[in-house]
RNA sequence: GGCCACGUGGCGGAGUGGUGACGCAGCGGACUGCAAAUCCGCGUACCCCGGUUCAAUUCCGGGCGUGGCCUCCA
């Protein structure tokens, strides 16, 4: 069975055919880097890495290229950094770095607890300026960016394609927008390529005077630089659609004059407890503090239990849920090797990535292809282990256990049932095996 | 205001123009000193109103609700 996804760009399921089956080429907005990620940033990495590890199925670990960027320039990027230079007399241009190592080596440990496999290139946007500069002088001789004011704005009217990801005509957003029009735009839709900054602004020479980029031309400079004018596979959640998604290909078709991507995917968005996520209704939550309570792979298997493009509505329920289900499976999988997923399970996931499918796949299939969906899809069990074994005092447990069966021994059911009430009043449940007695921490 | 998505049993969540996926919870049974765990069994749901059809949860139109984008936010 061939892999079929959801192209964005036609809305329809569409057969995967790569342009060249010794290279899949794929891409993913990653993360700017100016704080912690969030359980809305996981959906991404977990939904686009599962993508990964099917298609490397598919065609083989080397011939797939992953390549997810990091954004370490933008204003929110550049006013944290103006604070941390305030407050530490560094250079606004050393905090900026700084900040965004720290907040990339955060984001990396955060998506390898969760799982996720590190993408074949993890580009900078600041070690690519060359690239979109000279990316924005193709557009500017091919007429389809101009230089106003400072800035370089890319022409909207000169790409009759645009709004075709999108499906929004021009006359739409216009009618639509409740913002101002910068005086120097040509068109009101024109967006900034590159922009120029002031002194305590982190900035780079250019033909047009010291600046920096705008938002979208690093992702069309990078995908362009290591996946070729046109790839296959271009990933992100759905609010990246407009205006993100559509101003790159606007850059990078009017640039190579070629299509840019050939598939275009978009996750759906996340909820919290069935309302918005946001810092103000306090229920805004990063990875790092939910990885304090839930081992990494609770959060990626509660986040694949929803088809990726669905709307997901995170909720502690759920995840208790999907912990229950992992320990159920890691019990049964865990002695097992050179386990292989199944016929069922791998043609779920074949079918537009349907998780969902291929997990009731693995309820019913036998432990071994129960083990290998599950190493298939990044779960391991490390994680588990070492939430069950650093949150107890496993000595008094024990200490506890060896009362209890000597009192049952004697038939002193009033001792041993208060030794094991004692212990469920501390989260510990006890179950007696024919191999003696084990025990495991509630959730 | 414009454009777009989603709305399935107590809960989560696939899918389909006509035999009620799957899981969690719950109930019954086995097991157990009693439990827990495990195993076996048990469930006639598709937001509302029209339309198309022999037949719609599934297709079409309208409404309501939730959410996204249009504006920094994933």
């Amino acid at each position: 069975m061939p892999i079929r996804l959801t192209n964005s760009l036609t809305r329809a399921k569409e057969e995967f055919v790569p342009l060249d089956p010794a290279n899949v080429r794929m891409y993913v907005c990653g993360p700017t880097v100016y704080d912690f990620a969030h359980i809305g940033n996981a959906r991404p990495a977990i939904v686009f890495d599962v993508l990964f590890r099917l298609l490397r199925h598919e065609y083989g670990d080397a011939h797939v290229t992953y390549v997810r960027n990091i954004t370490d320039v933008d204003d929110k990027i550049n006013a944290r950094a103006a604070e941390i230079a305030a407050n530490s007399g560094m250079s606004v241009e050393q905090a900026r770095a700084e900040l965004t190592a720290t907040t990339e080596r955060q984001y990396i440990e955060d998506v390898t607890a969760l799982g996720c496999l590190p993408p074949t290139v993890s580009p900078r946007a600041t070690q690519h300026i060359g690239e979109m500069i000279a990316l924005i002088e193709q557009l500017i001789a091919d007429g389809h960016a101009y230089a106003a004011d400072g800035h370089v704005l890319f022409d909207v009217a000169s790409d009759p394609g645009y709004g075709k990801l999108s499906r929004r005509s021009t006359d739409d957003m216009i009618a639509g927008a409740r913002v101002e029009v910068a005086p120097y735009k040509k068109g009101a839709m024109d967006f900034v390529l590159w922009k120029p900054s002031d002194d305590a602004t982190p900035g780079w020479d250019s033909p047009w005077g010291r600046g920096r980029p705008g938002w979208h031309i690093e992702c069309s400079a990078m995908a362009g630089k290591y996946l070729g004018d046109t790839f296959d596979i271009h990933g992100g959640g759905i609010d990246l659609q407009f205006p993100h998604h559509e101003n790159e290909i606007a850059q990078s078709e009017c640039a190579h004059h070629k299509p840019y991507v050939k598939m275009w995917l978009h996750n759906g968005f996340l909820q919290v407890e069935g309302e918005k996520m946001s810092k103000s209704q306090g229920n805004f939550f990063t990875i790092r503090e939910l990885l304090a309570d839930w081992p990494g792979e609770v959060l990626r298997f509660n986040m694949l239990r929803t088809h990726y493009r669905q709307p997901i509505d995170f909720t502690f329920a759920g995840l208790r849920e999907s912990w229950k289900m992992l320990e159920r499976w890691y019990a049964v999988t865990e002695p097992l090797a050179n386990p292989a997923p199944d016929a069922v399970f791998l043609d779920a996931l074949r079918d537009d990535l349907n998780t969902p499918a291929a997990i009731a796949a693995l309820h019913q299939a036998d432990d071994l292809a129960l083990a290998g969906g599950l190493g298939f899809l990044g779960f391991s069990n490390v994680q588990m282990k070492i939430a069950a074994k650093t949150e107890v005092d496993t000595v008094a447990i024990a200490d506890a256990i060896t009362a209890r069966n000597a009192a049952r021994k004697a038939k002193n059911f009033a001792e041993s049932d208060r030794i094991r009430d004692e212990l469920l009043a501390k989260g510990i449940v006890l179950k007696d095996t024919p191999q003696g007695t084990t025990w495991e921490v509630k959730r």
